[in-house]
DNA sequence: GTCTATATTGTGATAGAC
DNA sequence: GTCTATCACAATATAGAC
């Protein structure tokens, strides 16, 4: 179901990906050479690409974890929420907040979706849908919006001025879909 | 009221300026290097230290004249429009898609705000605050929403299925001001 | 104002020995 | 599965001659 990635599973391998992306978290993409991640081994970067064909690999490894972690902790902020699109953004804000580089690296560029596993990315997408009472517009909007917020906010580009939790009260306030008549059931 | 470049004006140096702008805008920042600066002017690189003190201080211009052209852009589409917030949506848009790199230049770093001319960014803001009713924290969503559209197209990020037009449209439609009651003219 | 020569530092990746 | 040695690059920036 998923594609087989380019390398054979190991336990070195996962090691090798765990460790990369514990110096994605901790200095950035720069942080994230292969002599680094050797380093960080105890070993020298030649002796790594007998377990990882390059570094493609690795950060796509990278980017699928980050997608799955999203997805379980966006689904679980919506989770019997009485206001879904209020709770996912705070969610949303605090994940991306917590690891920039890891953010940036999964939005920054097109998704690998030929080798991602299968589902993924509509798990990940998931949440903000529902948020938007089912609206596939509004909830690209939504996202947009999130996105939009989080990325200025790394990239300190308010004004030092800003009230940026009133910005996202705002922007959530606009977005948020008509109250829902009368459903019992999440819907279709 | 600006302040001073780092480098005494010169022709040259402006020249080296609007070469580095056509890199950027033609090949994106990895363009834009000192010796491909120079070549372009039939030079050799250490020679462009003679005019600028450093790349930090190309950037800077670069960054400032793409505030200063968006800022024009903008308020001419808001100018005289019967619904601000779409027509300034449209020419956000348009711009960013037209300027990628420029574009990402502008807004992934934290403004230089110190060495800006005075009032750059203030300039650039007013049209969004303006098509907002004044608003500043729903302008900051309308900002993030437009910045994270632009970003996730520029990126190829959204599914090959998504109609952006449309998404464009319902962000729009959230954020747009409640109709203004009664106005003469622009507000305080 | 331009040149040559160079310092310095970094990257990803491969060959082949052990 | 790890090593050493190395390739092939690219970058910004400086010194000093002309």
């Amino acid at each position: 179901m998923s594609p087989a990635p380019r390398t054979t599973p190991s336990p070195r391998r996962d090691e090798i990906v765990a460790v990369a992306g514990r110096l994605l978290d901790a200095q950035g993409p720069d942080g994230v050479s292969m002599r680094n991640i050797a380093a960080e081994l105890g070993i020298k970067a030649p002796s790594l690409y007998k377990h990882v064909s390059d570094k493609a690999e690795l950060e796509l490894a990278l980017i699928a974890d980050g997608l799955a972690e999203t997805a379980e902790v966006h689904a679980a902020a919506i989770d019997g929420s009485a206001d879904p699109l209020a709770d996912l953004a705070r969610a949303y804000r605090g994940w991306a907040l917590d690891h920039p580089h890891r953010y940036r690296l999964m939005t920054e560029r097109p998704l690998p979706r030929a080798e991602l596993p299968a589902g993924l990315e509509a798990r990940a997408a998931a949440p903000v849908i529902a948020a938007c009472g089912g609206d596939p517009d509004r909830a690209r909007a939504a996202w947009a919006f999130a996105h939009g917020m989080v990325m200025l906010e790394l990239a300190d580009r308010f004004p030092p001025d800003a009230d940026l939790d009133a910005a996202w009260a705002a922007g959530v306030d606009a977005l948020r879909p008509p109250a829902r008549r009368g459903r019992r059931t999440a819907g279709h």
